[in-house]
DNA sequence: ATAAACCAGTTTGTAGTGTAAACCAGTCTA
DNA sequence: TAGACTGGTTTACACTACAAACTGGTTTAT
């Protein structure tokens, strides 16, 4: 094989190496998805629709939280703790990068 | 939030979390999308092309090999070793099928 | 009253993974 | 024949995801 075909492979495709980890995390991307479109969420809802186990989600959480992903709200409901998240500006920007990134990937390469 | 917005959620988010790991991790996409497209690649093509270091390329060639999603030839060109890659038929099946998967998550979500 | 079960998460321990750096066997060059 | 180069492989380590164990508090049952 030569550089004769180098032609074919796009530099998109070269550069989903450096593709944003955060999001790329099957789990993360998940619940992006999920506060994506409901904007806010609790903490009991986002594991229903992810089917995460509480542990994992905590920590994926804490860890869009701590790249600005999401904001994360802790209040009271009644004497029950409630945890809410929101996807902040940050977030939403990076997933719709990230959507744009796979898109090119995906629709891209020949048959 | 309730279960209402639900339905907004399309099965197919939740299902991602189920993604082939395999090829989910990026320089092994690119890798295979390099091989999807050209068929055959020795090393070193590879190696530019995907922009790896040797060390890396190497460890993830083998685990692809492992999974039977390439096939690693190696050979002599006159006096000095060439070792030539194949995506075989199990990787490019589970190559389409991660394109598809990624595609619907691209697409699918309203903006 | 008090024990047991439950709720809403957090913390901890472990196994797996990706990465770069170090290494190796052999070849070419001066 | 010493040194540099080729074409990789192995090693060491830092990071990560995950499940299980735990925490702090509340409700239910006895």
């Amino acid at each position: 094989m030569t550089d004769d075909a180098e032609h074919i492979i796009h530099a998109d495709v070269r550069e989903i190496v450096g593709v944003d980890r955060l999001l790329h995390e099957p789990s993360r991307l998940v619940i992006c998805a999920v506060l994506y479109v409901v904007k806010r969420a609790d903490f009991l809802y986002l594991q229903r629709q992810t089917g995460l186990t509480a542990g994992n989600l905590s920590a994926h959480l804490q860890k869009l939280e701590k790249n600005d992903y999401i904001k994360i709200e802790k209040t009271f409901d009644g004497k029950t703790p409630r945890t809410t998240c929101e996807l902040v500006d940050t977030g939403r920007t990076a997933f719709d990068a990230y959507r744009e990134n796979i898109k090119r990937l995906a629709i891209q390469l020949p048959n």
